[in-house]
DNA sequence: GTCTATAAGTGGATAGAC
DNA sequence: GTCTATCCACTTATAGAC
């Protein structure tokens, strides 16, 4: 039997450090935020995580897992080909809160320490390969041009999402997300209507 | 006659401000910084300037009108349309600098300051309609279908720019910004080749 | 495990001499 | 205009009691 109550605070620092990181990044996260909305004690921060790389670097690889089983889940179910790019494209996404991991691409903290960036990259490595495989599967299936480059569109379908965040943030747009997204849609029916002739 | 030693001082303060900026976004960039890089001292940066948002708002406006011009100069350039997008996508960029303003989208204290995110937001708002008018250009020449939606794919065009920004630097990976729109500049082509018929 | 006390360093800004 | 001295708050982390 483990201790509950340990695991409980444990628990309450790193929901909060995910929180936070995601709302702003990693480099503007201050223990006492983290201890303020955990409503744990500065001992025990330091009992349970070695320095601030230490929950940040836990968080981050947490929210890898989280995004690449959402990943996993959208991308690798039936049908596959164009429906499962267009269920990427079509997720439901706020622009305004950003990517839980896309938003820390610049952040200064997680540029310093390829501790921090590592799990960040091994998730869009991750969605990359799912994407391309998608693509392969619609190329396949007749829905894209045979001379479609897959790595090279599962990049750029990557990018847009990534971009719309960007946009949207900057301009405080949620709609961006939803028009940049319905484009994109728009170019792979457009170019999957001349295949097969 | 203005005073030479005023101006070259603000100057060095603002060249610094515009770098610094560049390379750690505002939130991290500090006034300790900032007088290191341009050599001036404490008192020239207070004498100059009304605090870091006084600084900060001045090199984001500066740095959005540079960008603002080179959008001017690629996409109202001729020949229009379709090749305007082109010589946008394949404009040299190193994706792991980032964009200079897009790098800011997440950045906490321009999150908190509208007056820092206003000029970030009206580059983006211009280089969108750019964007959009070379798009009804390329429609008006035949060369995409007349069923696109001008404002949707400006945005798509311009998110998968900053999303190969976002996920060059995450994967360390400078390629990236090249698929991503060499991906784009395809499917515009493929798309392009069923029109009138 | 959790607490309070503490400390060295930095961030952002002001004061006042020159 | 530019300089140095100074200030307070906060960040990150450690010490040591309970």
């Amino acid at each position: 039997m483990y201790n509950m109550s340990e695991t409980d605070t444990r628990s309450r620092l790193l929901w909060a450090a995910k929180e936070l990181i995601w709302e702003y990044g990693v480099a503007a996260t201050s223990p006492g935020m983290l201890l303020r909305r955990s409503g744990a004690g500065q001992g025990s921060l330091y009992h349970f995580f070695d320095g601030k790389a230490g929950w940040a670097r836990e968080a981050i690889v947490a929210v890898a897992a989280e995004l690449t089983a959402e990943a996993d889940e959208t991308l690798a179910g039936e049908p596959a080909g164009l429906p499962a790019i267009e269920r990427y494209l079509q997720r439901p996404r706020n622009a305004l809160l950003g990517c839980r991991l896309g938003r820390l691409a610049f952040d200064p903290d997680v540029i310093a320490d390829d501790q921090l960036r590592a799990p960040i990259a091994g998730y869009f490595a991750h969605l990359r390969r799912l994407l391309a495989g998608a693509v392969r599967d619609a190329v396949r299936q007749g829905e894209l041009p045979a001379s479609t480059d897959a790595r090279a569109l599962a990049e750029a379908l990557c990018a847009v999402v990534q971009g719309a965040y960007v946009t949207g943030r900057a301009s405080d747009d949620a709609a961006a997300m939803r028009r940049a997204t319905k484009a994109m849609r728009a170019l792979l029916h457009a170019a999957g209507a001349g295949v097969g002739r």
